[in-house]
RNA sequence: GCCGAAGUGGCGGAAUUGGUAGACGCGCUGGACUCAAAAUCCAGUGGGGCUCAAACCUCGUGCCGGUUCGAGUCCGGCCUUCGGUACCA
């Protein structure tokens, strides 16, 4: 009979849920271990396979995990908030509400019939009051601690989406992240939350954690953390001073004229009269260009001369100050000394504009480089002269500390996080604007600030909020005096900075999250979700983890302790989007195949974290492996009722049909073992198939070995097929089914050890005969076999042997002349 | 440009610390079953050579070179693809 999928998916998962089998019981944290998949984003109302690849896998690794006794917490909750919702409510008028609802309920449905194990009563979706109502806390403590401020500074804005982004979320071709759309410049005063506070801190838990090497690499890249000095040069003839960063003090002997950003404060009152035109002209033309077109390196320099001189403070010498967009206003002090001869940009420009070159290290003989960036002794560099870089700059920097012009200085490439939104859908920044107060925070028995219902979406770039009175006056909670709320919302990436936390008890209300809880359950142990995370959210959950720690709300330092990307599935060579009309339709499978089947196929494309380009042609291997599966417990039934396996065999008792299932049996255990560990499943999937070939020949087996077979391969199946291997079970005769009662056989040991071994020969280290022999003989013993083979004499007669290595059990090469 | 990953049959992909390259699956070929087809089952399947056939020989893991008794794996130099990043002082 062909595997009745419909019914018997349908049928185990309304048993996994009327027996709860899938409520964790939090307050047992002897074996813990929370494995989370980033929460889902309800966008669109349909699961895609990206949705599939990240959630199915994992599903399976929390499986292993059940069955191997932890206790495992697997939550599964709605990334609500957010621009899609808003921009489809502009587009035909049904609220983000309705329609976010809508998608949710969808979703929900099309998760479950997922098969996975997730505890529904942990369900949170991040647009309910009871959620966002603690963002608005957690806004509130930033605040308090000082760590979340306004600032008037220049911010991207997204022409398309109406609203600022964090400097993360422009893309580097200057797009936004969301919408691919242009990204421009401006001034604004917007909220800002200090990750930067963080950022050593940051660095530092990068180096205890469990995550891929190059996700860490990406984090630290973008911290950017560099160790300098900050230097003061005074301006020829003012009070004037420039402050300028650099990693390379030691090279101030060099440093032949100077450059600001075009936006630097000092840069009107320097530029001499009669070049305030061209200095005007100038950066105006920088103004139409985004900062990505600004920061190409291919692009040729530019630069203006302000016709102001600063004086270097080692030579006394004046040095004439230039501005061009090299130089940036918001990295360092956006000012620089240029050193031409020990920088590749400095020389470049120095060159173009005629400006003087000193070297200052000694580049070896017969270099031939413009700028010399290596380590050297330092020369022209009077004190400095003869020390190498390190000791230079010791040297510079101690006489700058004590001439009182500058000083040892740490810099980062990390800005702090602007979380303002001039958007609706999602949660009330808790501050109220008053005359008389200022910027007066909601006190926090107000909260939550209720999103109110009714607004006017018009995209004009102001805060839809902003056009519902009765949510924008209140009275300031200081004076009460008529006041305004602010009518912007926070970014959704603080939604998802603590989810994980508040998925221990969504509908508690005595704080944030459960401390008690979440102490016991955090760091999350396996985390799952796209390498696209890498430096956003996964930055940001880091930071506000580390806060919430220093304010003693939870006691790990870092919230996920292992980290695994999935890979992406593209289609066509392409990443799927509705845009370019490739997008494949997980439902077509789950039709035709069933939530098994194609789960399991996922899993069997190919390395988890590598992805792959999708085709369908291989599905049909994975759905005959699920036939065959279950056509054998079919021929097999009740084979439990009637007989006990015993948990060993000795393997002198059994046949030779026997004893190759109980040792492929046993090898499979180990293996599978070892591969779900790691997340290769596609090596797991194949060890099943390999076992089931093996089984080939169950019937001329004793029962009670069919049974410890199929007992067996229905534990190891449960992970990667979950309603198939609970069927298979219960066809056995069990009781009690597979999730209910988590178990996992033990492998015995014996059966993996060989008795005979295939010994390869090799002659000049090339493959010339297999002979089988008994394991671990000696090395004479091997070697009298060895040359009693025919063809070992046909390649070694009338030879000189040269050589001859053994490794034992493996290979026996002879080197022959 | 820089950083990282990858490149293996017709295809997706396997291969402990260097030790039988191609597990497992798809596809294909042949056979069984069938009136026939589908499904299923059995056998074969990297290229080339020599064979009735087997045995055997030979070439083969992106390219060139090296280390080694032995290299998909290690080293040096390239090429291609895919991610990440972009003048960070």
């Amino acid at each position: 009979m062909k595997y009745p999928f419909q019914e018997i998916e349908a049928k185990w998962q309304k048993f996994w849920e009327e027996k709860q089998v899938y409520k964790t019981d939090l307050t047992n944290t002897d074996k813990k271990h929370y494995c989370l998949v980033m929460f889902i984003y309800p966008s669109g109302a349909k699961m895609h396979i990206g949705h599939w690849y990240n959630y199915g896998p994992t599903d399976s690794y929390a499986r292993y995990k059940k069955l191997k006794g932890f206790n495992v917490f697997e939550p599964m909750g709605y990334d609500a908030f957010g621009l899609p919702a808003e921009n489809y409510a502009i587009k035909t008028g049904i609220h983000p509400h309705d329609s976010t609802m809508k998608n949710i309920n969808d979703i929900r449905e099309m998760v479950k019939r997922m098969g996975a194990m997730y505890d529904w009563d942990a369900e949170l979706m991040t647009c309910e009051p009871k959620y966002y109502k603690w963002n608005q806390w957690l806004f509130l403590q930033l605040y308090k601690n000082g760590l979340a401020y306004r600032k008037n500074a220049p911010v991207n804005w997204c022409t398309s989406c109406h609203t600022v982004l964090a400097r993360e979320q422009v893309l580097n071709d200057g797009t936004c992240e969301r919408c691919n759309s242009t990204v421009i410049q401006k001034n604004l005063t917007q909220w800002f939350f200090k990750i930067t506070d963080y950022a050593e801190e940051l660095l530092d838990g990068l180096n205890k954690i469990d995550w891929p090497e190059k996700t860490k690499t990406m984090q630290l890249n973008w911290i950017g953390k560099s160790l300098g000095a900050e230097v003061d040069f005074k301006v020829s003839g003012t009070d004037d001073q420039i402050k300028v960063f650099t990693t390379r003090p030691d090279t101030l002997f060099g440093a032949t004229y100077m450059v600001l950003a075009p936006e630097h404060p000092l840069v009107d009152k320097l530029t001499a009269s009669e070049l305030k035109q061209k200095v005007e002209e100038y950066k105006d033309s920088i103004k139409l260009m985004t900062e990505i077109d600004r920061t190409s390196t291919v692009k040729e320099k530019t630069g203006v001369f302000t016709g102001a001189y600063a004086i270097n403070p080692v030579t006394n010498k004046n040095i004439p100050i230039w501005i061009a967009d090299y130089v940036l206003m918001t990295y360092g002090t956006g000012a620089i000394m240029a050193v031409p001869g020990q920088d590749e940009r400095d020389w470049e420009f120095a060159e173009k504009f005629n400006l003087p070159i000193i070297r200052t290290v000694q580049p070896p003989e017969g270099f031939e480089g413009k700028a010399f960036l290596e380590d050297g002794p330092a020369i022209n560099s009077d004190f400095l002269n003869g020390l190498y870089v390190d000791d230079a700059k010791k040297k510079i920097i101690e006489w700058l500390e004590h001439q009182g012009i500058g000083k040892h200085t740490i810099n980062y490439r990390l800005r702090d996080w602007l979380i303002s939104r001039q958007r609706y859908w999602g949660t009330p920044i808790p501050i109220i604007h008053c005359d008389s107060c200022g910027e007066v925070p909601v006190p926090e028995e107000q909260l939550p600030v209720v999103l109110p219902y009714h607004v006017n979406f018009k995209p004009d770039g102001g805060s839809p909020l902003a056009s519902n009175e009765e949510f924008m006056n209140v009275k300031c909670s200081k004076c009460g005096t008529d006041a305004k709320r602010d009518a912007d919302t926070m970014d959704t990436f603080v939604d998802s900075s603590w989810y994980y936390l508040r998925y221990l008890n969504p509908d508690y209300e005595g704080g944030m999250f459960d401390t008690k809880l979440a102490n016991a359950w955090t760091s999350v142990d396996t985390y799952v979700g796209g390498a696209e995370h890498a430096v956003m959210h996964l930055l940001y959950a880091r930071f506000i983890h580390k806060f919430l720690r220093d304010i003693k709300l939870v006691n790990s330092d870092e919230p996920f302790q292992k980290l695994i990307h999935q890979g992406t599935i593209t289609n066509l060579g392409a990443k799927m989007s509705k845009s370019k009309g490739n997008v494949v339709d997980p439902n077509q499978f789950i039709h035709e195949y069933g939530s098994d089947v194609f789960r399991m196929y996922l899993m069997f494309m190919g390395p988890y974290d590598l992805g792959g380009d999708w085709s369908d042609k291989g599905i049909v291997g994975v759905d005959r492996f699920v036939q065959r599966t279950y056509s054998m417990f079919e021929t097999n039934k009740d084979l439990a009722k009637k007989n006990k396996a015993f948990e060993k065999y000795d393997l002198a008792q059994l046949n030779d049909v026997e004893k190759g299932i109980y040792r492929k049996v046993n090898y499979t255990l180990d293996k599978i073992n070892v591969e779900l560990e790691h997340f290769r499943f596609n090596t797991a999937v194949a060890a099943l198939m390999e076992l089931l070939n093996e089984m080939k020949n169950l019937n001329e087996c004793k029962p009670e070995i069919q049974l410890y077979s199929l007992e067996r391969f229905s534990i190891m199946l449960a992970p990667l097929a979950p309603h198939l291997a609970e069927e298979c079970w219960s066809l056995l005769g069990k009781e009690k089914s597979i999730f209910e009662n988590p178990i996992w056989f033990e492998i015995d040991p014996i059966a993996l050890t060989q008795d005979s071994i295939t010994i390869v020969v090799q002659i000049n280290g090339k493959v010339r005969a297999k002979i089988d022999m008994a394991v671990d003989i000696q090395e004479p013993e091997v070697k009298s076999l060895v040359f009693a083979d025919d063809k070992v004499k046909s390649y070694t007669d009338g030879k000189q042997i040269v050589k001859e290595i053994y490794v034992p059990n493996k290979i026996y090469n002879i080197v022959v002349r």
